[in-house]
DNA sequence: CGTGCGACTGGGAGCGCTCCCAATTTTCGG
DNA sequence: CCGAAAATTGGGAGCGCTCCCAGTCGCACG
């Protein structure tokens, strides 16, 4: 009896609304599951007679392959994650992260995988993403963890997956890879054309100096100020990245340095910011005070008046590079830890 | 020697630095297989002691079960997967989808589910999105696809995985599962209160009229306008959800009506790009033209000057509906196709 | 002091797929 | 025209897990 009901439930296959599998595919087309396999997969040696009829029988019975039956012996998913490290009420507003998502599902599905989003804020986040990532769900990651503090980085890097960090992560800095873009280099360009304008009194909104991005920001306006005979002296205001803290630190600058004619912005949304500060304060742009930005952020393009100087960076291009590096680890081939950093261009606009 | 070869791979699993698997973690406790799966998945009749050993046994050896394995026999991946078919563009600088994924994010986490985000903008993305949705990735999806022509809410109806919907979807009213907002009742409450105020020359800029949405948003102001005995006439302009779209809107209404005393905007994005105009344009507000918008969304406060006043709906709330909706789904319970719709609240600032 | 019924446990049978390998067929060069 | 090599094919053995199904206990009950 036992038998006779699992015979009902298993059943034959036939007409049945339960999933075709391989084995039906095989049956149907008169070939070997083997045969079916390998004319799905287009493995070498079919017949071309074989594959055309294991095609039209997977078509005639709506066959999907079973993808957990598959991962577990190929012990790949297809899937990738991407990990957004970053306080929650940050993320809502940044326009640079929603780039990096799109970015992220793009390159992924053009190397036929699937992107998987982890948002890992806090501390619990941390055990339960690290558990997600070790589960087998995921072939490999791309992390997006820019404070210094996160504890994150270290976590992954005991993981059994491939990891590639979009941006210098937390203090580790060796046997890890890394695709960062040349911020310093890129406050350079910012700076020195302001200079190359005539501009002697170049002030700064920082973000917060608890990023690396950031602090290489600072870095670039500072050295790039003494190579060109200029005194930083207090001409910094660091802020966090958000409008109305642009528009604070511009304030606080504006009362120290009423003379100041250029500021170099470390990010587009705080620009927009600094932007209202000076037009209210009634400094005209660029003719009082020359602004220039960085981000390039195109999503922000239409809250700019005037349209913005800055320092151009393609999410999608960082994106990129960070998915060829992580192919060749999926594939087990050994490449040795490198960082990465792409440059950066100056795009320059009316502000300046 | 093939032998050798496949027992130097596979291997006798001592100290291996494969993963280690539930067979593994048996023979270490003690125990059969089966007793460790009992232990790991909390089953019924297994005795203190050994699930004791089977816990330690589990946390020495770095035990994560395999999920390809577990969901081959369960047939559940524990993914769900939240569908967001958009055009790119207005993906990028459009917070309520920021807030959705979030929202997905966490209360899939809260019922211990993973999220998979799909972007299907393009026709090709739609072959592709069915495929993945398919192919047993995940166990259900949740589906934010508001444009009327979107060929993807009819394409999900033959999925095998249960789908619930977020907004109107397409044409298609039966047999699917909706949870909605009650957008008409919100454009009513935010005319009601214009009409309260004693405003009597109340324009609109309506979002895009493919979309179920702003339809009735505009259906809910003309009604409250003809049920407060005003003329809605031509005081309505449609435009596109963006920033600048509300800003030449309201260019529009104004060189048709210098009059108007208030203006019923669809969205915060679009009530931002009107306020500017008006501005521009020298009104006060609200003294002289009050604006009233839809959406509420905290992303955009800061950008808002005067703060203002506006529908309020939270799409936390919406993709918790969701989710109860879809749990049961999971399970086979064969849940009768309801549509939901969320009340949402008028949220009074400076701007009316 | 049996009997029975709970509480536990371990083995076996797969889930649907991809490999490996041996068997079979075909294709050629000498 | 024959043997070797290449082109195909099918069967079997798992991948690591969760079930189902017999068992083996212990203990209260009659």
């Amino acid at each position: 009896m036992a038998t006779d009901e699992k015979a009902a439930r298993v059943g034959p296959r036939t007409g049945d609304d339960e999933r075709p599998t391989l084995e039906d595919v095989a049956v149907f087309a008169g070939v070997s599951r083997s045969t079916a396999s390998r004319a799905l997969n287009d493995d070498a040696y079919v017949s071309a007679a074989a594959r055309e009829k294991v095609l039209a029988a997977a078509r005639d019975l709506g066959y999907s392959p079973n993808q957990a039956a598959r991962s577990l012996v190929t012990r790949r998913t297809g899937a990738i994650a991407v990990v957004l490290s970053e306080p929650e009420a940050r993320l809502l507003d940044d326009p640079y992260r929603t780039a990096v998502m799109r970015a992220g599902y793009r390159e992924l599905a053009d190397v036929g995988c699937q992107m998987v989003l982890i948002f890992s804020d806090s501390r619990e986040d941390l055990s339960r993403t690290v558990r997600f990532l070790e589960g087998g769900h995921v072939d490999g990651a791309l992390v997006f963890a820019p404070h210094r503090a996160d504890p994150l980085p270290k976590a992954l890097r005991l993981l059994r997956i491939p990891v590639v960090f979009g941006g210098q992560a937390a203090g580790i800095r060796r046997g890890v890879h890394v695709v960062d873009f040349d911020n310093e280099g890129g406050a350079r360009l910012a700076v020195e054309h302001l200079v190359a304008a005539g501009r002697r009194r170049i002030a700064t909104v920082a973000g917060p100096q608890d990023q690396s991005a950031p602090i290489d920001r600072l870095a670039g306006w500072r050295k790039t100020l003494l190579d060109a005979g200029l005194d930083p002296a207090d001409l910094v205001e660091e802020s966090d990245f958000t409008l109305s803290g642009g528009a604070n630190a511009m304030s606080a600058l504006l009362a120290r340095h009423p003379d100041l004619d250029a500021v170099f912005v470390a990010s587009d949304m705080m620009a927009v910011g600094a932007l209202r500060t000076l037009e209210t304060a009634g400094h005209r742009i660029p003719d009082d005070v020359a602004v220039v930005s960085f981000d390039d952020n195109v999503a922000l393009a239409p809250v700019m008046d005037p349209p913005l100087t800055s320092v151009h960076q393609d999410p999608r291009e960082q994106v990129h590079a960070m998915v060829q590096t992580l192919i060749p680890l999926l594939d087990n081939r050994p490449l040795d830890p490198r960082r990465r950093i792409l440059p950066v261009t100056l795009t320059v606009r009316a502000s300046s």
